[in-house]
DNA sequence: CGGTGGCGCAAGTAAGTACTTGCATTCACC
DNA sequence: GGTGAATGCAAGTACTTACTTGCGCCACCG
């Protein structure tokens, strides 16, 4: 016996642990910073084992972003609004919050890649490029409502921006005394009735 | 004569060029993903040179991070403010914008740095914090005269990150038909008024 | 005019890194 | 119980990269 932990792990699941390491070390040493042994350590596989499954850097990055950037969810979110707009909007916005919380590091990855089209700088974006599209359509709406004025896509986009800012600048900023739903509550209620008295 | 260009450059001229290439390089490629021999070439010098300015990377790159941020300007522009809040808003929001846009390079590379603490990310956000703590007294007094309504914390967070965003997305997102300048009207438009009509 | 300091150039070193290979081991399933 | 697929392991290859070294060239300054 050379190893002992060789306890019955579907294939399935080391693929899935390998995927999990190299998003965790992409995120904070980037594409290049990141080392496959790095990679294969982290997960508890053999280098030769990552191999064997991605073929080769590339690959296992360009798996990476797939696994990790599946379209957004909220398309399912969006019928099943009250129709109440502060309401909606705050479900739409923790909604957002949450999976733009999930894909940072594929973000910030992504915002440092050299290639500018590559295929993580791609992925890392479709999902909130799909939010932004579905949220233009929802202020369009409410826009024809008379329930808000402006242009629906910068609406879309300013609303998207608020989040974004908070969710990537929380881990360099130095901490607030407001818990992120706190904040949510105040971007909502800046966002729908302004801040002059 | 080995290289013609040897024309009259003094060590101070070399080494700004070496840290703009490295600025430029870095902002693409990482830290990591950035060789010593490519900083070189695109400076216009050899690479022993550039280890002998700077003895070695690392060195480098912390004085790049101090060459390129320095302590933000906002200070001085301050009091020179006119005291109607929604100029001087576009005023502060303006400044920050181009002082932003100049070291969004380095923000991009600090936020996938690997230390946290490194010398890189700590000075790429000295600059930004500084203005959010003039911007925090700014609203503190605007609050105090009845003008705003808030914490001025948050608001000056807010503030900034309505900047943020269209900063950093501008690149990653498809562009918008309104000019820098337009979305800032927008913003500041936002900020004061809300968007509920 | 002589020296000194900044620089180019070429070659080299030591370490790291992507990726391969051959073999032993273990587990699942027939 | 035997077979095959998935993995561990160790060693190795070819390449890149940070960094060094020795040397000669040239501009400038006294």
């Amino acid at each position: 016996m050379v190893n002992d932990v060789h306890v019955s792990r579907s294939p399935e699941e080391t693929r899935g642990r390998i995927l999990a390491a190299t998003r965790q070390l992409f995120a904070k040493k980037g594409r290049r910073g990141t080392t496959t042994r790095e990679v294969a350590e982290l997960a508890g596989v053999n280098e030769a084992t990552l191999f064997r499954h991605f073929g080769n850097k590339d690959a296992l990055i360009e798996a990476c972003a797939e696994h990790y950037c599946a379209a957004a969810q909220l398309q399912e979110l969006l019928p099943q609004l009250s129709g109440k707009l502060e309401d909606d909007l705050r479900q739409i916005g923790r909604a957002i919050r949450e999976r733009m919380d999930e894909v940072r590091d594929m973000i910030i990855m992504s915002l440092s890649d050299e290639e500018n089209d590559s295929t993580v700088g791609l992925a890392a974006w479709r999902g909130p490029q799909a939010v932004r599209q579905l949220l233009s359509e929802y202020m369009a709406r409410r826009v024809e409502a008379g329930e808000l004025a402006g242009d629906p896509q910068l609406l879309a986009r300013f609303f998207m921006g608020m989040i974004f800012a908070q969710v990537i600048g929380r881990k360099k900023l130095p901490e607030l005394a407001y818990s992120p739903e706190q904040i949510l509550d105040f971007q909502i209620d800046v966002f729908l009735n302004g801040v002059r008295k």
